[in-house]
DNA sequence: CAGCCCGCAATCGTATACAATATTCATCAG
DNA sequence: CTGATGAATATTGTATACGATTGCGGGCTG
């Protein structure tokens, strides 16, 4: 019974190629389930449960809940486990604060040295985003947007910043879903998507990190609003 | 034979009263070595050896080693072990930017709500620190540092920047460890904290602020100062 | 002699088993 | 009825054992 579960378990979650331990598998399969809010902050996370679903032993998965803690997407108590975190009022104005005080500064950085390989890649990406909208499958919006933002800032030479921002941005994400989903700012952050790109490949580079300034603070006060009034619903 | 040493390993490694596990244990015994400089920058960790160290097995070794790659001080390749980093001349660039960036804006936000305890706290560790360069004890210079810059940030309300200038912080560490026993900018830091310290109680805000992004600035340059020489000079 | 292949040793990754700690719930004193 | 107390249970933490992967060195082939 344990080897069928096993293999059934070694299957299913190293199924999906490109990751050479099982620890890792899980850790990401978890990432995908938060992230997705399919685990809502407060979740309580048993190894046991998650062992038995996965078909696999305790070990990696506590080795993958101590690489999600590293992303501080779970918290882990000594003795009582692993929860899904979620962010305060305060810590989501903290972390887009954070963005608009170092995204427009990595842009002036970073956008001299796009290559029209990086500025078609972004553009795709942007299309992507765009369809993803239309259609409304908010599930990939997120690492759409990551890997945009990101792919702006790609050349700034500066990689424990880049590394900072992309954490930021992942905790972005789950809020932020909430506001798209919501809110109807979705067409704007498209367009100003797009005039950002088109100011980078214009040599405008000021006029770029100034829009990508406001573009940050726009999503940051928006998604605040949404907080503020569903904390005042409740 | 395995219990005798199981219970050396227990005193000697959670002697330490404070933690709640082992592996945590383990984590801080092996973050302690790494900032301190006995275990050098490309140094591979191997478990067997650890465990046998500590007179633990090799499970708590693991999830230390994962929670110091959380940290940055370890990186983790699968199947192949973990490893000491280094920061390369760019990544110290890039981290005092990023303190450059940070710091001053948090103490603006942190300096008015300095209390008085606050403030002897804070003369304290410059107390402290001031005494230990004396003696020219330089191991806890780096965590004296630390905790002093923390000391003036803390009441900014933004937890997840404090988070990460924690982690800037803790990165400096190591590298100006190097600065401080060769340069003779350790007067001068000191001084600097004092008068930082004087502006934030006399309510200068602004003035304290720019003095610590200047702080900041001149260990960064002469940090990447002597960096450059001794890569020279190899 | 250079380059490739295979087998071996070292090391890591995971499963299973046991120990330690926290939580729950029944019990009881006040 | 409320709060404290303690055993039972659930859950996490660690040890031991086994399997898998990597890197190396000897031997073979061209």
């Amino acid at each position: 019974m344990a080897v069928t579960a096993r293999a059934r378990g070694a299957r299913s979650v190293a199924g999906g190629i490109g990751h050479r331990t099982v620890s890792a598998a899980v850790a990401e399969a978890l990432r995908q389930r938060i992230l997705s809010g399919a685990l809502a902050p407060g979740f309580q996370l048993r190894q046991d449960a998650l062992a038995e679903e996965f078909g696999i032993s305790r070990i990696p998965i506590r080795e993958a809940l101590l690489q999600l803690e590293a992303s501080g997407l779970v918290k882990i108590a000594p003795h009582r486990g692993a929860v899904v975190t979620g962010l305060s009022v305060e810590e989501i104005e903290d972390v887009f604060q954070l963005r608009v005080s170092l995204e427009p500064q990595l842009l002036i950085l970073s956008a001299r040295h796009l290559t029209p390989d990086d500025f078609s890649e972004l553009r795709a990406l942007r299309d992507e985003y765009s369809a993803a909208l239309k259609v409304g499958t908010v599930e990939i919006w997120g690492e759409l947007n990551r890997r945009f933002h990101l792919g702006l800032l790609r050349h700034a030479g500066r990689p424990r910043s880049l590394a900072i921002v992309a954490g930021l941005l992942q905790d972005c994400d789950r809020p932020t879903r909430l506001q798209l989903s919501v809110s109807g700012d979705v067409a704007r952050a498209d367009m100003e998507h797009t005039t950002i790109l088109d100011l980078c490949e214009a040599g405008e580079v000021v006029a770029a990190a100034n829009l990508l300034r406001i573009h940050v603070e726009h999503a940051g006060h928006s998604l605040v609003e949404i907080y503020r009034k569903s904390a005042a619903a409740e």
